[in-house]
DNA sequence: CGAGAGCTTGATGAACATCAAGAGGCGTGG
DNA sequence: CCACGCCTCTTGATGTTCATCAAGCTCTCG
């Protein structure tokens, strides 16, 4: 088999989905068959635009990126924060114009696969499409727990959350382990995905530094307290809906 | 034909689906042949409970309905208001576990479909299947619309996007017009969807009554002044994502 | 006509935003 | 190798938007 860069990109797909439902050999093989173009982009860049009317969807293999919104005079809302096996634009498949942004957070590897092929797979392989349609509304299961954070929590507890989410999205993908993950994101980001002024993010992370829960140096996440994060945070993790299962 | 309700509801959903995307003859029978249950429920009653793992979901016919979660002590996040011809649990088709509640707002009819047959419907039919992904997607779409209200916008324009968007869905199946239209719902409900206090709430309606903007009593809503309403909460209606189709 | 839910008003305080300025890191080019 | 610039982080001072508490009012409906 020959190693291509745009095989590998779509055996991460395989992977991904294998870990929700079983796939049969057909399923395995109609993923593996369908094309992809995979590019390198830089940080900070975006792939899709609000407005935009991609005819393509983007499937993450390497690196971080966010969905964001751009509002008033500067402002800027920020919806998700994406890992390798996302599909952050899943959307785009069913809701033909952009009401949002999707840009990379760091230099990033990323395989565009034609919704044309994507309508196809779903077609042919129902089981497949369920799959698929189910990862979007995980995605807005996790909106919905971000609401929550935005109406009803305090800073502490929306940062806490974020962290305890982003840990277990990055362990459910094998980029994460013994509470330490990466987090390549600056204190803007997350005070724009939380809706909160830069400084005050800065302020509670000092004070989960002084109260030994986290150490945060780099792109360097350690959550020293794990049981006082969710307990602060409310954090129940049944709307990411893991279900854990063996990888096909 | 036989004046059944249950046939009545399948037509309320073949007349929304089919303001989608033309339906064939034999998509708009397989829709009608779905077996339903409908029954009326007073304000203020649960339809499916946070954690439940329920095997149907609903269509509103006649109504009010909002899903949310209560969190802590008493305080309580909604995340989305239903009229008539929503389907609002219908992401439970492919998350098995409720990670929020529904409930009715006001007295209301309601048509239950079980999974089983919305599943073979969407394989039978996979125009049908992307419809009803669609709808699901618009729904994520007002979440982050509604993110981008509780992390960047102030009360008033809060409640003032949340006036325009409820106006134009309601536009959309003709139960409003003429920037006028049923909103039989509270202040505190107000507050626990935008994460404002009811005091806070009851404030700035004040100010928009006293700025001759809107007119609100009982459960009627007048938009006064639209142009300054979508003005102040910067307002884009795209992101409802409604197509202007001739139902079919 | 009474009871309860929803609305209204005032007083007080807390959690955040905003503004401003400086310090630390890191890549780039001389 | 150092110097420069930029981006991020940090810290302080001040101000605003909202929450909270409490009480009285109004409307509706049985």
């Amino acid at each position: 088999m020959p190693l291509d860069p745009d095989h590998h990109a779509l055996s991460l797909l395989v992977r991904k989905l294998g870990s929700i439902a079983a796939l049969t050999d057909g399923e395995r093989q109609a993923i593996l068959s369908v094309p992809s173009k995979t590019r390198l982009l830089n940080a900070g860049q975006d792939i899709v635009r609000d407005g935009d009317k991609p005819s393509q969807c983007c499937l993450i293999l390497d690196g971080w990126a966010c969905r964001y919104k751009i509002i008033g005079e500067g402002k800027r809302q920020i919806f998700s924060f994406h890992i390798p096996g996302d599909i952050p634009d899943l959307q785009s498949l069913h809701l033909h114009t952009m009401d949002h942004s999707l840009g990379t957070i760091t230099q990033a590897t990323v395989a565009f696969i034609p919704h044309e092929s994507m309508r196809e797979l779903s077609t042919r392989f129902p089981r497949i499409g369920e799959v698929l349609w189910r990862d979007t509304l995980v995605d807005a299961a996790i909106f919905r727990e971000w609401m929550i954070g935005m109406g009803r929590k305090s800073a502490f507890g929306r940062i806490a959350h974020l962290f305890c989410e982003m840990y277990l999205k990055l362990e459910a993908v094998g980029l994460a382990g013994e509470h330490r993950c990466p987090l390549p994101i600056t204190q803007m980001d997350i005070g724009d995905a939380l809706g909160l002024s830069n400084v005050h993010v800065n302020r509670v992370l000092q004070e989960m530094r002084g109260r030994s829960l986290i150490t945060l140096r780099g792109s360097a996440l350690v959550i020293q307290a794990w049981d006082v994060l969710i307990g602060v945070s409310e954090f129940d993790p049944t709307y990411l809906h893991l279900e854990k299962r063996a990888a096909g």
